[in-house]
DNA sequence: ATAGAAAATGAAAGATTTTGCAAGAAAATG
DNA sequence: CATTTTCTTGCAAAATCTTTCATTTTCTAT
């Protein structure tokens, strides 16, 4: 059987199944489990698997779940030391816009002690603060984009005019010395307009995605008051940040789970 | 079974039962107790699950959540048929608004296959539907109103006096020959709002709400197209109900829950 | 064809990660 | 306040990963 061959069936499996161990996956297409993994290494690149100690799984589950609740998103401790890093910077009792996004989410984990006004237009911020007595929690309005849980259209938009908020936590798909971006087009102008509404603007971004550019550009570095970001960010991109003016917080490594 | 297909195992479990003890996951998996306090540390870091003494559960509380919580959970069989009926009523593709409250919430989950348009003021509804591509949702803004996931306040009202749909689903918590009543004062005018946007109204009321009368007045009976409410329902009230011309649906008593 | 180069494969050695266990610390329970 | 349960931590065993290398297969040029 040819390489090509043995990966096109091992993909079609694993859209099958989901998860599925090296030994089992040598057995489907009668190869060694060295094979296997150098296959699984190709596919991993083309994006459509991902491995894991032991085998291999979807890269993007077909299973309806949120993006959130999701493990398929890799930086989750750099997404957690930011979180509480930027949640930090936050004065109790403070009105906060929240972003929708998978960073923005980790801090909206740690801002129940600061008990704030929130105002979101992110439907997995909105009901994990729900619970929360301390804080309040004001949504905009619009359509539920289905995989993100994220608010959209002219409601969302209005919302924010509306407003005026003391803090912005934000995050986007990348940021140079040339400006902010963002992929998804149709968030720019309701990000845009949470930009107006706050007087100070926190951006959380994992490391990967310093130095990247995405599609739509937001707005420039001198917009941010805040770049909060992981302690694997490249140096290199943070002199250059630095150097344009901003602000960065690097949130450290691995603290200890319990102060 | 390799770490990643065990967590997502551990959490879809969660999903069904809310709360586990380490050793019914370890059973569940097959992995020792330590294993099993490993994962959840994991899947603590993602936000979807909460560690406790001696288990886990959910920790963003999946919709049903608050809605089935403490003083409800009796009138479960009863919502589900009502929710199953109702849902029955809908043509394919209608546009629908969806009040909140636990009964309407019961509709919500009959409905993808009618592949609705929905607008709804209701948090638990909106992230129950959110998943779905089937669906599309549009939330109205408002406050949060904690322990119900409600949204409230102008935006709300506003949102609904904007717009037009072809059925609301509606619940309240009294209904008597002279009216429909509710207990929330501040959610009446969100409801009025709701009655005026839709050309047909169906109200939900399970039959302890029959011959109830609350604090606030929301409308007559003539504004109502039809009632549906469940088997249980005492017939005097049904009779003294279609007396004044209210149409009644009765939902079926017991399917069986078998899977 | 056939020798030689290039690529792919399978196996083995050492490094890394994960797992299960046990002892002491912390928390719940009555 | 004592007892029981559960949690954390450190460690050794097991499983898995990466790297390396010999062998086989495939390709290429003569």
């Amino acid at each position: 059987m040819q390489a090509e061959e043995r990966q096109q069936r091992i993909e079609e499996h694993l859209q099958k199944v989901e998860f599925a161990s090296l030994d089992e996956l040598a057995e489907l297409v009668d190869v060694s489990v060295s094979t296997i993994r150098r296959d699984l290494d190709a596919l991993e690149q083309t994006g459509g698997v991902r491995r894991t100690h032991g085998g291999a799984r979807l890269a993007s589950p077909r299973s309806e779940e949120w993006v959130f609740t999701a493990r398929n998103t890799h930086q989750v401790e750099e997404k957690e030391a930011i979180g509480r890093a930027a949640a930090a910077l936050l004065a109790s009792g403070q009105t906060v816009i929240l972003d929708a996004g998978t960073t923005v989410y980790h801090v909206a984990r740690h801002l129940e002690e600061k008990r704030p006004q929130v105002i979101t237009n992110s439907l997995p911020v909105a009901n994990l603060l729900a619970g929360s007595n301390a804080v309040e929690v004001v949504v905009t309005g619009g359509v539920v984009y289905p995989r993100l849980g994220v608010l959209m259209g002219p409601p969302a938009v209005e919302a924010f005019s509306k407003i005026h908020a003391d803090v912005a936590v934000m995050s986007s798909s990348g940021i140079t010395a040339e400006g902010i971006t963002n992929s998804h087009g149709l968030l720019i102008e309701i990000q845009r307009a949470m930009l107006r509404a706050a007087r100070k603007v926190i951006l959380c971004m994992d490391h990967t995605k310093l130095g990247r550019r995405s599609l739509s550009p937001l707005c420039g570095i001198e917009e941010i008051d805040v770049l909060v970001t992981d302690a694997a960010a490249p140096s290199d991109q943070l002199d250059a940040l630095r150097a344009k003016g901003l602000e960065i917080l690097v949130a450290p490594a691995h603290l200890s789970t319990a102060p």
